[in-house]
DNA sequence: CGCCTCTTTGATGGCCCTCAATCTGAGTGG
DNA sequence: CCACTCAGATTGAGGGCCATCAAAGAGGCG
């Protein structure tokens, strides 16, 4: 099976622990929310934003803070999850540079309802909820932007529930990596790999089974020739046999 | 069991067959979209939009059209779902007065992802998206106003998503059952009456369940005597038993 | 009153969770 | 550089929840 016992999993990105005021003015210009302002008003927008460096596994933010901040991805990856109940998380997004989370829709009054955490190490740029707010009414593209971006959002969110609600684990699996391998692939030529850390808890998190399962699951895969992967690291390299699994479209 | 066998199901609203024109404005001023406009200015919109009556079960939307129109339900209650491979159906939600569906993402080259279907009688105010783009810019209080909405929608996905992932069938019937008693009930003393046609089918739609286990699930509820429930309709009994079920906490 | 849809209940089987043990890879300190 | 250690991954056995198949009962409309 390849590479099995030597996963070529690329040493995450530790380099830029901390963005310099330059990369933050061309990540908020570049950023979908802002990429529509003139540079001039880039800076305005950036002057209300700081910035904060967190290492792997720190907590960003907890289910059940005020919501008073909205954050963007600036370097590294951040994993956002709810917590349930009886203390297992369901995982509803790994955000990457350029990805926001944090305070849109409960401006003022509410919690945040996920929590968030450094999956790896990682630089988060963040505003105060009511200082975003004004930048919106201040510049209407802007609110367009973001408006489009939640839209986006929730079309994803529909998607997992049609996942849940109607298709077993193994084509939920399925469905999750060739996203992933969508998003954050690499051609390998002998295959696609996902650049990122990815535990099978983690698949399990996002696709509401269990650890177990989804190992027996990926193992059968990787039998067959779909995938090749190890500890921590998937590469797909039969997109199209996957794809016939999910049996579902990829938005 | 009370009054199990004359369902105490108040006719549904098959009055409002046409909106007037007067309904129209007041509809769209007092909407989330549009509350923060002049009455000019709501007539300014107004006259952006149009309206269509449609009977129980037509067809208004349906999934891989082209998606051009915004929509807001003038009177009646719609029903929107996503088809799945199988045939079977993903009720996302059912909407009712001053609620949206439509074009909102993908605003010009996407295709809608649900169906949208007449869950009774209804009347529907649309524009085009290109339309309600511009209003958009026009007003950014509207906009603002409509990202509210889609964040608000996005928290209610987070939560199906958790429920699904993490939760029996039972729990998530409970939890259902609570939200709906909440946005349509009627205290009537004995019970909280939810106010619309709702069949063991829709209540599986919306749980990932099937409905003979829906179907099993609301004997043992009525046995228990926190609900009441017949021929389309549930009434809710005893809501903290039922919140005790439902172990989540409802947005 | 009769038909049709919705609802209920039972029996059976399969998917997936749970519990448990072992194996492996990667980082650590000597 | 290597043994140690521990988190992550794998595999098996057993059981429970829920889907499936099947059939009968009940409410509402023409």
């Amino acid at each position: 099976m390849g590479r099995r016992r030597t996963p070529v999993e690329p040493v995450v990105i530790d380099t830029a622990l901390h963005c310099s005021i330059e990369d933050q003015r061309r990540l908020l210009g570049a950023s979908r929310f802002f990429s529509s302002l003139t540079p001039e008003q880039v800076i305005e927008v950036q002057e209300t934003f700081r910035q904060q460096h967190y290492h792997e596994g720190d907590i960003i933010q907890l289910a059940g803070d005020p919501a008073d901040r909205l954050s963007i991805v600036g370097a590294g990856m951040v994993k956002m999850a709810r917590p349930t109940v009886d203390g297992q998380d369901v995982l509803l997004d790994f955000l990457g540079p350029g990805e926001h989370f944090g305070s849109l829709a409960e401006l003022g009054d509410a919690t945040y309802r996920e929590d968030v955490t450094a999956h790896t190490s990682c630089c988060i740029l963040y505003t105060t909820a009511d200082s975003f707010h004004r930048m919106l009414q201040k510049y209407p593209s802007a609110a367009l932007a973001t408006l489009h971006l939640v839209a986006a959002r929730l079309r994803n969110a529909h998607l997992a529930i049609e996942q849940l609600s109607a298709h077993p684990v193994e084509h939920r699996v399925a469905a999750t990596l060739l996203h992933l391998a969508e998003k954050r692939g690499k051609d390998e030529g002998e295959g696609i790999l996902i650049e990122m850390p990815l535990s099978r808890q983690d698949i399990a998190d996002m696709t509401g089974a269990k650890v177990e399962t989804v190992s027996r699951i990926l193992s059968d895969f990787r039998r067959s020739g779909i995938i090749d992967s190890g500890r921590k690291w998937i590469s797909v390299r039969d997109p199209e046999r996957l794809a016939g699994i999910a049996e579902t479209s990829i938005v």
